[in-house]
DNA sequence: CGCCTGGAAACATTA
DNA sequence: CGTAATGTTTCCAGG
């Protein structure tokens, strides 16, 4: 079913971009082909094409629905990435650059018009990054707007849709949930899922058609679904959440004051998953039983959260910062509004409902946006920008329109926004962590245990590094006297490609043992904490004010958009992002992410978590003793080694022996048994898990047999290894990579590759402090991905991926219409779903240069925007510099690593999530085959 | 008094 | 259908 579902979701969602990768071969098959798919994919659509860079914004955009889509696709999506980045880098030596491209474009590409897209993406997209950043919503207020939006408490119409959507949707299945979800839920997230929806289900229509074609993205907008869907949206929202407090009080949903009433259901229903829709609307709707629910805290007027509006800013420092980096950005911004301005505003302006176009037109001007002092405006001046931005966006003007439209009455002050944050990359876009000269490197990692706390309880404080301090993320390679603001969000841990966290958001920590300034602002309902780097700090940064927040799953999930399961899904991953504006009018924007952080207190403390293993590889004989570092093991704790086909089929298992007299609650030891087949003439890449019972497990990790001759280096074999079935392999060095393919693409491509990183592969895992875990690296930087466990997706690996990738391509895709061109990329985009993806965009602005400049992107092309998009080579970003900097060295492994993927072992565990989710999207995809 | 926490009861779901 | 195993969310209490 999964497989079936899987597949359907992805074909929804890209299938038109290589549906046939996608549906056709399930498994293995399906890597290979999409690699094989992709190559001539790019081939075709682009064949002389260069890559890309420019190509992938427009995807993005387009897709904005796409995003959504890919979000939900992405688990699947993944090892697409995977495949592609083989397949790019195998393949297209030429091409190679475009490769990295492509992997990045493969989202795009996933939309699978991806071509179309392109042209109009421009606007689109430029649309909807804007969307993203106008939310934002700075201080504390956050919380209460991040509830809000989550909730759609601001908005209006579709509150709720806004945030779940936001990126979550999108990833999520959105398409198909959303289609089926709309269904349940009706319209309310209708809107969202418009956009979502729409692409999906319309997508397969739509996109590939009306929507498809250029503003895909804005399709939302664009396609005429959008402007419906909105008003659906609306009203649904409104239902839901009717603006302010109504919505609150929907929101509330839960009402209850206490839970005594009862809370929520929803979690559970999450479980349901699958049904999820429907019982997810149910639940909501009992949730409501009537009680205000939690409002309080949320409730907007009040701050819900602790952080009421005031603190936010509350240091002046934060706004003196603050003022700085707006400062600079703001002339990007600007521009990039005009630009978007243009493509944008039009199709937005169909789009969005009338209301929000009003606002939005008022606003427009907001080009100040950032000024806007906002008052309380906060609402206004915050809508405003929103607005704008909104307009251009697609979905999230309606979402946020609408929202905006019903909020303005927000109390909050939230304010100010930051207009900047409009043109930056959309937080589920995967960038890398290093660029030229700069690399974004986290060198103190947050600890693996972190529990968050409820918005029914007080903080539970900062989230703290195993030594007892804070994390610490360094910027390198930045040598101007400017500051810049470091961006920090609550992200992904499971396979697939990282994006903002619907269930986690994070907290701001203030007080007398808080060292470090923050700010809260909301970017597409996604809260994000807004750190300033100071060159005088060495462009350091402390990370000791920062907690995490938890979601009610029945909250989230009752939203529209929102494909998601919160049951099980308990790991998070920290986020960082820093933009520098380039001389040229670019900028870059890299991002790492940290390894995962379990932020359940059951799971915390009865789910075995491997952070470090003392041998990565070794030869098929087997019989060398490994010592596994973590915790939570137990004498009885089992070790097993899996090999998966792509396909996620189990292809061997086998339990490992423990030395029970060795075992510690932090360390075991484990003999590597010997591979099934002692002839292997490449590296195998296999995983394993330490399992404390039934539903125990701890993530994946990888381990690689070697071949008795053959040095471990190798180079591909993939197919050879696929054959085995075996993912990857390889190359993997690293050790962690596992999670996603994603990362290893990373490639070079860039569209530069230029940029340096290009050269790189992905980088490994190289978090600074890596030492834990593994990082994997996660699409996102971060190389911890591990598998954190369980999210699971596995199956849908190939499915989802797709999704997600497809988001993530997008997202790449936006920064890269601004400066790409458009037109590149967008084919490439399509083909290269690469996995990779990420890479973005941006990278280069070169594009921007040229060509696309003036075309494409208008919108928000790049000049417009700001960013230029990294290239990012390893995309993953996660790369460590320093780490970088070796592998780099070996780079040529990269390319074998690339190949790995997916490794689905994780998909065991997560299987609950993933099976619910993959029933969800296998009804969406019926709907939509439909 | 308020922030942090650790623990755990009360609920909820899933097996 | 009842029960056990799991998970989530709300409370409590101590530092």
């Amino acid at each position: 079913m999964q497989d079936t579902s899987c597949l359907s979701g992805s074909k929804f969602t890209f299938g038109r971009v290589f549906p046939t990768a996608l549906g056709k071969e399930p498994g293995l098959q399906f890597l290979t082909s999409l690699a094989a798919e992709m190559k001539s994919a790019e081939e075709e659509a682009f064949p002389g094409y260069t890559p890309n860079v420019s190509l992938s914004l427009p995807l993005v955009r387009g897709n904005p629905c796409l995003a959504s889509q890919y979000h939900t696709l992405q688990s699947s999506p993944v090892i697409s990435m995977s495949s592609c980045h083989q397949t790019g880098f195998g393949l297209r030596d030429d091409n190679s650059h475009h490769n990295p491209a492509q992997g990045y474009y493969l989202p795009h590409g996933l939309r699978p018009n991806g071509a179309p897209a392109l042209e109009s993406p421009r606007i689109e997209i430029t649309a909807y990054h804007h969307q993203y950043p106008e939310e934002e919503v700075e201080e504390s207020a956050s919380l209460d707007q991040a509830i809000h939006q989550k909730r759609g408490v601001n908005s209006i119409v579709t509150l709720t849709l806004p945030n779940a959507d936001g990126y979550r949707d999108p990833s999520c299945l959105s398409p198909a949930s959303s289609a089926s979800s709309r269904s349940c839920n009706s319209d309310a997230s209708s809107f969202e899922s418009g956009f979502y929806n729409y692409d999906n289900s319309p997508q397969n229509s739509p996109w590939q058609s009306p929507c498809v074609s250029p503003k895909g993205s804005s399709s939302l907008l664009s396609c005429p679904h959008a402007p419906l869907a909105p008003p659906s949206a609306s009203p649904r929202h409104s239902p839901s959440t009717s603006p302010q407090i109504g919505a609150q009080a929907e929101e509330g949903w839960a009402g209850h004051g206490p839970r005594g009433s009862s809370r929520p259901n929803s979690p559970a229903c999450s479980g349901g998953g699958s049904n999820g829709c429907g019982s997810g609307v149910g639940k909501r709707k009992y949730s409501f039983n009537g009680a205000p629910y939690r409002q309080p805290s949320y409730t907007p007027n009040q701050s819900p959260t602790p952080s009421p509006r005031g603190s936010p800013r509350v240091s002046v420092t934060d706004e003196s910062w603050l003022a700085n980096t707006n400062q600079y950005t703001n002339s990007a911004i600007v521009a990039a509004i005009n630009a978007l301005t243009t493509d944008g505003v039009v199709d937005m302006g169909e789009g969005i409902p009338i209301k929000a176009r009003k606002t939005n037109l008022d606003h427009s001007p907001t080009m100040s946006l950032k000024t806007e002092p906002g008052g309380e405006e906060m609402g206004p001046g915050s809508e405003l920008l929103q607005e704008d931005y909104i307009s251009r966006l697609p979905f999230k003007k309606e979402v946020y329109g609408g929202d905006f439209l019903d909020v303005p009455q927000n109390p909050y002050p939230w304010s100010k926004p930051k207009p900047y944050l409009s043109s930056l990359p959309a937080l589920d876009w995967q960038l890398p962590s290093c660029s030229g000269p700069y690399s974004l490197q986290i060198e103190v990692q947050p600890k693996s245990h972190h529990r968050a706390h409820y918005e029914t309880e007080g903080s539970r404080g900062a989230v703290k590094a195993p030594s007892g301090g804070h994390p610490v993320v360094q910027l390198y390679g930045y040598v101007e006297s400017e500051p810049l603001t470091l961006q920090l969000f609550i992200g992904t841990a499971d396979d697939r490609l990282l994006r903002p966290h619907a269930f986690y958001q994070v907290h701001r920590i203030t007080g007398k043992t808080v060292s470090t300034a923050s700010h809260e602002a909301l970017q597409s309902n996604t809260k994000v904490l807004e750190i300033p780097l100071l060159p005088e700090n060495n462009m350091r940064a402390i990370i000791d004010c920062a907690g995490i927040l938890k979601l009610r799953n029945s909250d989230i999930e009752l939203r529209k958009g929102e494909t998601d399961i919160g049951r099980k899904n308990t790991r998070v991953r920290m986020v960082f992002r820093v933009h520098i504006n380039q001389p040229n009018g670019r900028t870059i924007s890299l991002q790492a992410a940290s390894n995962p952080i379990e932020c359940s207190q059951r799971s915390a403390q009865e789910l075995p978590l491997v952070e470090k293993q003392s041998l990565d590889s070794y030869p098929a004989t087997g019989g060398k003793k490994i010592l596994l570092s973590g915790h939570n093991f137990l004498p009885d704790s089992k070790v097993v080694f899996v090999e998966k086909a792509q396909d996620g089929h189990h292809l061997w298992e086998t339990e490992a022996k423990v030395d029970k007299d060795s075992v510690k609650s932090t360390a075991l030891i484990v003999e590597i048994p010997p591979y099934r087949n002692q002839r292997i003439s490449s590296p195998v890449q296999v995983n394993f898990y330490v399992c404390n019972g039934k539903r125990k497990r701890s993530q994946c990790q990888r381990f690689t047999y070697l071949s008795p001759n053959v040095p471990v280096i190798k180079t591909e074999p993939t197919d050879d290894y696929e054959s085995l079935g075996c993912p990857d392999l390889s190359v993997q060095s690293n050790p962690y990579y596992y999670g996603q393919p994603r990362l290893a693409p990373i490639i070079p491509m860039g569209e530069d590759d230029s940029s340096l990183v290009g050269g790189y592969p992905p980088c490994p895992p190289c978090h600074g402090s890596a030492s834990s875990a593994p990082a994997s690296s996660t699409p996102s930087s971060s190389p911890t991905l591990h598998d954190m466990s369980p999210v699971a997706y596995p199956r849908c690996l190939s499915t989802s991926p797709v999704h997600t990738r497809a988001g993530h391509l997008a997202s790449t895709i936006h920064e890269a219409p601004a400066s790409l061109g458009q037109p590149s990329s967008p084919d490439r985009g399509i083909h290269h779903l690469g996995p990779h993806g990420y890479n973005q965009v941006y990278s280069n602005g070169s594009p921007s240069s040229s060509p696309d400049g003036s075309d494409s992107s208008s919108p928000g092309g790049g000049a417009e925007s700001p960013f230029t998009l990294v290239p990012p080579t390893q995309n993953q970003g996660r790369c460590s510099p320093q780490s970088l900097l070796p592998e780099n060295a070996s780079p040529p492994p990269l390319a074998v690593t690339v190949k790995q993927e997916p490794q689905e072992l994780d998909q065991m565990y997560l299987d609950d999530v993933n099976e619910i989710i993959r029933n969800d999207l296998s009804s969406i995809s019926v709907h939509l085959s439909a």
